[in-house]
DNA sequence: GTCGCTGCAAAGTCTTTGCAGAGAG
DNA sequence: CTCTCTGCAAAGACTTTGCAGCGAC
């Protein structure tokens, strides 16, 4: 399936967000349904990175009543990333995680610590990184990158043991 | 368990990596096996990334005597990755893949049609990914960042279709 | 000899898939 | 009505673990 969503999510209101998406659904040939609803109310709301689990988890609190299959949250997620809708990070252990798709690309720092994700953006490396796949004649379509360590407050509690 | 392995592999001959690689194991309380020669010598000779299953189909290729198991492999590498003998990059779809250390530290690029892993370093890089640590109060202990896109083979190719 | 290492098979994860019924358009 | 989407359960891929025997030291 080969979808065409041109989108930016975060910075907008809710309800904004769920017209959007709703007219990228129909555009895509894709049905509105609860479920895909609940999912990306879920992301929204937390605004985080989630594990297909943990969003399992907060729909099954948030709506009980839909009763909600894990399969739906995995099919939804790989649909909604082809359509860019979300984006994910694949940590070694943790496995892959989502959240929605900002209008600006981001990189992350991870603490190895607590799993913390930090957010952050440098344009001085994102040039760089075009001028690296220029000179490798190699087209670049998309990149990640990550920082592991220890963030401030693991830093600290380290110091105090 | 840790170890603490100070060590640099690539550019050097396989005879002096294997004393390298004996004495190492000693220090850290490690036998010496023949399951983790073959290891380091599949390593060794294709440097590249490997995935723990093609790694024991080389060693089943080379050493079908060795008879040597996939838990063998999988134990080895989460071993020897401790001990910074080997380094792993995990990649959404394809899982973790291996390789020696190396006494540079590399970034990839990753072409998204097949597969090929591109090294490269790039010192500016490098620099800014400290001062953005610094900048965040995070103590940096590691990073990995990927490029992704088509490689100059696979540009070649799409074009003539 | 001792104790770590290994192969095997079984058990775990995490993710995907087949299917029949439910539900959106 | 039609055809997609869903939950369920089963199947898959990948990785780890328990165990008894083997082998390095």
């Amino acid at each position: 399936m080969k979808t065409n969503f041109p989108i930016t999510c975060k910075g907008i209101d809710y309800p904004s967000l769920l017209e959007n998406f709703k007219v990228l659904l129909k555009r895509n040939g894709l049905k509105y349904t609860l479920q895909r609803e609940h999912i990306l109310k879920i992301l929204y709301k937390s605004n985080k990175h989630l594990s297909p689990e943990l969003l399992y988890n907060e729909i099954k609190l948030d709506a009980p009543e839909l009763n909600i299959g894990i399969a739906t949250i995995y099919r939804t997620l790989t649909l909604l990333e082809e359509a860019e809708l979300v984006t994910s990070i694949s940590l070694d252990k943790q496995g892959k995680k989502y959240e929605l798709a900002d209008k600006e690309h981001h990189d992350h720092m991870i603490c190895t610590n607590c799993g913390k994700i930090i957010e952050f953006i440098d344009n001085e490396i994102e040039e760089r990184q075009k001028q690296i796949s220029k000179q490798h004649q190699f087209k670049m379509t998309g990149h990640s990158m990550q920082i592991y360590g220890l963030c401030n407050e693991c830093q600290q509690n380290n110091k105090e043991k």
